[in-house]
RNA sequence: GUGAGUGUAGCCCAGAGGCCUAAGGCGCCAGGUUGUGGCCCUGGAUACCGAGGGUUCGAAUCCCUCCACUCACCCCA
């Protein structure tokens, strides 16, 4: 073989295709109920974009991003997440003289180059929803919410929802002091990785799962008691919204996201079992991103589910999607005028609206029936020389076996009356 | 980036140094009716045994390198 798909991306084969296609009418329909529109955006942006939101020392941007020149030596990147780009064009479309908040929501490609494993891709797919230009928690409860009726409009039952919030820029940085300072003492019995963290990204000590650090992490002062009034105020609200609606969740106070630009509230879905810790999907706050690609001060808040993901736990739980229209009409053909007697009838009953598949070629009769009924048709049309010189077609039933010989011009009334 | 496992036809796989000019099942193609499917029967095509190198009289079977896939770490969707 020349060339094979490369690595840790994937074909989706007409066999997979009908999960996607439930994926996206499921969460079209939820856009919908919610007031959400579609967005899209390039597919590859200025690298840079990237770099200033997802944040300049997060993993995604450091080692996982695709970042080539162009022919005119532009830093580009494949996008390694969705929510940049949005914002990137709410501010580059004045979308910020629309009635606030926006709401937008997108399906995208999104690149990592990571190692690929179950639910872990190069590239990947992600349906994503944000709402810019409001804080009122109201909105939080409403987006977690929007995510979970997508959810549960899937079938898909058997996961939590964790819940955080990790300040703001008045709170986090005494936070984060607090947290170097209880970990600073204990850094004998941290790994590696951890004791950097300490100084540079003393968050993400709190996620490490090496038992020393998971002890060290259950101790650890919690962000969540260290958020400043707004903060506070916000996140108890939320809670209590969310309560309202009758939303389980768990408080995890060490959950933090891998994206910098993250402000008070983050959530994520964990599947119940399965795999590795491959997140349904997760979302959270980001009131600072837009002011800082340049915009004025505006909040905003948004989720992402991974396709993939998606379609694997439908697969897990056992969810049965609708399948395959089966074709209305398989057109048999023996002989060159029956060829074009074909090639005419099938023509006028797609006019009619009704689906048709013609045997092109020659084989026998025989096969042409065993495709007609390996294709699952309802209905097969036999023409030959017998019907030629009748100026008929034979109308076979597939399910019953019974025959009628008709006039073609019949064909679209009995054949529309059984649609 | 790290670790473990795997790599035989479109798919699932047997095969553990010579009997492999590689088996079986599914699928595909054809035939069993002179113009008729699903079941059944018969026949057929499709594999340079992941790639390259080595050991050997002899390798799909042993060794090395590479590549890919899978799973896990990491990170996330």
């Amino acid at each position: 073989m020349l060339f094979k798909a490369p690595r840790g991306t994937a074909d989706i084969l007409p066999d997979e295709q009908a999960y996607w296609r439930y994926i996206e009418e499921k969460a079209v329909a939820v856009c919908k109920l919610y007031g959400y529109q579609r967005m899209d955006t390039p597919t590859f942006e200025d690298a840079g974009l990237f770099a200033r939101s997802v944040g300049e020392g997060t993993d995604i941007v450091n080692k996982e991003m695709y970042v080539f020149k162009d022919r005119s030596d532009n830093e580009l990147a494949l996008q390694p997440e969705g929510t940049a780009s949005i914002c990137r064009a709410y501010l580059e479309h004045g979308m910020d003289n629309l009635p606030q908040p926006v709401k937008l929501y997108y399906f995208a490609d999104i690149f990592r180059y990571e190692r690929p494993q179950a639910g872990r891709y190069r590239q990947h797919h992600q349906f994503g929803c944000e709402a810019i230009g409001e804080a009122s928690p109201m909105l939080d409860a409403e987006v977690i919410q929007m995510a979970l009726w997508f959810f549960k409009s899937l079938g898909l039952t058997q996961f939590t929802l964790q819940l955080n919030s990790i300040g703001c820029k008045q709170c986090r940085p005494d936070y984060l002091l607090k947290l170097a300072e209880y970990y600073t003492p204990l850094t004998p019995s941290l790994c590696e990785d951890c004791r950097t963290r300490i100084v540079k990204n003393p968050l993400r000590l709190l996620d490490c799962k090496k038992p020393g650090c998971q002890a060290a992490a259950e101790e650890a002062p919690r962000s969540s008691d260290h958020l400043c009034e707004g903060c506070h105020d916000h996140f108890e609200a939320l809670k209590i919204y969310l309560e309202a609606l009758g939303i389980v969740y768990g408080v995890n106070h060490r959950l933090v996201r891998g994206l910098d630009y993250y402000t008070r509230t983050v959530f994520e879905f964990q599947p119940l079992e399965g795999g590795s810790q491959s997140a349904l999907g997760g979302g959270g706050r980001y009131d600072d991103l837009i002011t800082e690609l340049g915009g004025k001060q505006t909040p905003a808040i948004g989720f992402a589910t991974g396709m993939e993901r998606i379609v694997l736990n439908l697969k897990n739980q056992g969810i049965e999607v609708p399948g395959q229209v089966k074709p209305a009409v398989f057109m048999a053909c023996m002989g060159n005028s029956a060829k074009i007697e074909a090639l005419k009838t099938a023509s006028d009953l797609r006019e009619a609206g009704i689906p048709v598949i013609v045997a092109a070629g020659d084989r026998s009769l025989k096969a042409q029936l065993r495709q007609a009924n390996s294709l699952g048709a309802i209905y097969a049309v036999i023409i030959g020389d017998d019907e030629i010189n009748e100026g008929m077609v034979t109308l076979r039933n597939m399910g019953t076996s019974e025959q009628q010989v008709v006039e073609p011009e019949e064909l679209k009334t009995i054949l529309g009356a059984q649609e």
